[in-house]
DNA sequence: CTCACTTAGTTCACCCAATAAACTAACGTG
DNA sequence: CACGTTAGTTTATTGGGTGAACTAAGTGAG
């Protein structure tokens, strides 16, 4: 109903529907049609109309009659929580979930798998086929979040992965038989992190820092369109010069990773995904000038990134979120070069919140429906 | 018919309007109504209706018969280039522009003033003034090119012009009566820069160098949009560190413009728009340790925002797209430090082309008619 | 030259989705 | 318990698109 063929004449039609499910998931459960009628410009007839229809498609359900506001109580309305699934499938280098997300945001179901790099493909594999036999029908559309760079269509390239432009959304489609999106990881955690921090930023920079570097930019809750995108691998440019810069992994030498990733600043013993208390361990034994070091380069990157692109919020997520206070002024200091000193004001730690996994899933709900939860939903 | 109140129902209708215009203007005069019909797959019916409306609107005017392709000649049509104007206004420190520009691309009428600080106000509006009298009831839209920050309603800040959060749109839109967008001169070269080099680049970074450095990202043609904006102002971020970072006009050091502005690279006897012989002479005259610290200074931003961006293009306009080959290989061999050497590859000295005022013709009528031209239109 | 075929473009009856207005339904209040 | 108010539905009308029949004007085979 909101996706398919493009018949002409019903785009308009589509486009009031969107417009209604938005308002309807925007008020959680508050939301009439006597109020999308008020809101939208559209006439009571037209709006119950538009109810009628997402209601039959089971995108909606009536809810309790709200109170009066002086004559008859109006229906309430609310997304239908028990039928239509976003299916978000999280893959990392030896593991993988299924997360199936309802239209009200919550989660439906989770399972995992492990693998060895020789299993990956077929274990991934029967995961969907499982996912796809027990909960298919009601599939509305999927997003695979993946560390690498992908076009949303083709992982361009995942080294974690072991793939080189390799189709996989076309793949999971013919499985799965509804839209499948590819999401970088870091994009991923950029949008979960502008739900749960409830920001209202249009123009905005998440820096992830764990065992690599990446950044993503976007604007008004979206990633940016275009061609085939590697936006954000910014971990191996060269951001210290002169006898400072150090030896990078990659090979190079004065790499941002070699100097500011959760390994260059806490030590090789620090792990993606590890217990907070080790974490916090790792950080009191910090080496205080390989902490600075990371936050000049670091600084340096936000220093020019802020001042081209002039986001309203740069967010700096993934281990360093967890520096502390000191550490991001640290940072901060760094981009107080430039005459006009807003760049510090707009950085920030990334909200420990809900999983990545709720960015992808708003990105394909996005891409299928063209809406999208906003912050309330998960507070 | 294109633009004003949005009535609802007849939002379908526009967006046909608009798809219709658009492949009347990108056919140069090859398009007929069974053309717009295949290409929209629309009917012809509907085709031929449009194309009404849009005569009617003087919008568009019928051309000669097209050579038979096996039946009846079609009829063909083009943009009228006759009645519809947009107008620039290209404001600089001293002088100003207004350039009439015709639906067809071609120039109607221009006119110049020059003025002091003290007179720029009135000068401005008496300019604006003529062109309403004598343009007024042809005019469709207008934008204005100038040196600062915009969010295309109100100048943020131009310190070229003295203005700070000045509503100038605002003020034209009352004497002109028609939809005014404000747009940064940089903004407007990188678009007018995109037409004349017929790039068809989605992602795209356009650096200009000259008394003063700033960048442009443009999206699929356009502008990213969004809030209040002071995207691109780079020219004060630092790139230099340590004893080689020489001081800087702004008063910090290692600025960006201390090393790789045209001045801090040809000398002081640069001037924005001075005399090609006498650039040639800087060029050939200038101390190559300047011109080398330029390029790394150049290189090390291009290689962040090349990574961070991934653009399809990475293009240098100003005063150093004079600079040859060689300059340009130095850039890029700052920029050959990550893995992946497609920064380097996306490289290139802007084309001299059509002035930057078509640039911010194009934003104008992107904004007004929602239709643009492309890159044959001014080959 | 003529007739069949092709392509361009218009006319007209019909359909879909939105509107406006009249209607029913349900609630609070004097 | 009548009355004003708000919610929501029903119904005739309108705007813009479709599909089919139509006219117009060309090509090419015989």
């Amino acid at each position: 109903m909101l996706h398919g063929d493009v018949d002409g004449q019903t785009a308009m039609r589509r486009a009031n529907l969107r417009r209604a499910l938005q308002l309807i998931l925007d008020a959680e459960g508050e939301e009439t049609r006597a109020g999308i009628a008020r809101a939208t410009g559209l006439t009571a007839a037209t709006a119950s109309s538009l109810v009628a229809e997402l209601i039959e498609n089971r995108l909606v359900v009536d809810g309790a009659r709200a109170a009066s506001t002086g004559g008859k109580r109006a229906t309430t309305l609310d997304v239908d929580p028990a039928h239509h699934l976003l299916l978000v499938l999280v893959l990392r280098r030896a593991d993988a979930d299924a997360a199936l997300v309802a239209l009200d945001g919550t989660a439906a179901h989770r399972e995992g798998i492990a693998y060895t790099p020789a299993g990956r493909d077929a274990a991934i594999r029967d995961l969907v086929e499982r996912v796809s036999e027990r909960f298919g029908p009601r599939l509305l559309a999927a997003s695979v979040q993946l560390p690498g760079a992908t076009d949303g269509r083709i992982v361009l390239e995942s080294v974690l992965l072991g793939w080189k432009d390799h189709p996989l959304a076309e793949q999971l489609e013919a499985a799965l038989q509804v839209p499948v999106l590819l999401v970088n990881d870091v994009d991923a955690e950029a949008v979960a992190e502008q739900i749960a921090h409830r920001s209202d930023a249009i123009r905005r920079l998440f820096l992830h820092i764990g065992d690599g570097i990446g950044a993503a930019i976007t604007v008004d809750g979206e990633l940016t369109p275009g061609a085939p995108a590697r936006v954000g691998e910014i971990g191996h440019v060269q951001v210290v010069f002169g006898d400072e810069a150090v030896a990078c992994r990659c090979g190079q030498r004065g790499c941002l990773e070699s100097a500011a990733s959760a390994p260059a600043m806490l030590g090789e013993d620090f792990r993606e995904g590890m217990d907070p208390d080790a974490f916090a361990g790792l950080v009191a034994r910090a080496d205080p000038g390989r902490l600075a070091h990371g936050a000049v380069a670091l600084g340096r990157v936000v220093q020019l990134l802020g001042a081209m692109l002039d986001p309203d919020e740069i967010v700096i997520g993934g281990a360093a979120a967890g520096l502390g206070e000191d550490f991001l002024e640290r940072v901060r200091a760094e981009t107080r070069h430039a005459p006009r000193g807003t760049v510090a004001a707009s950085l920030r730690a990334a909200t420990p919140g809900i999983g990545a996994h709720v960015g992808a899933a708003q990105l394909a709900l996005i891409s299928a429906l063209g809406v999208r939860w906003n912050a309330e939903r998960f507070a």
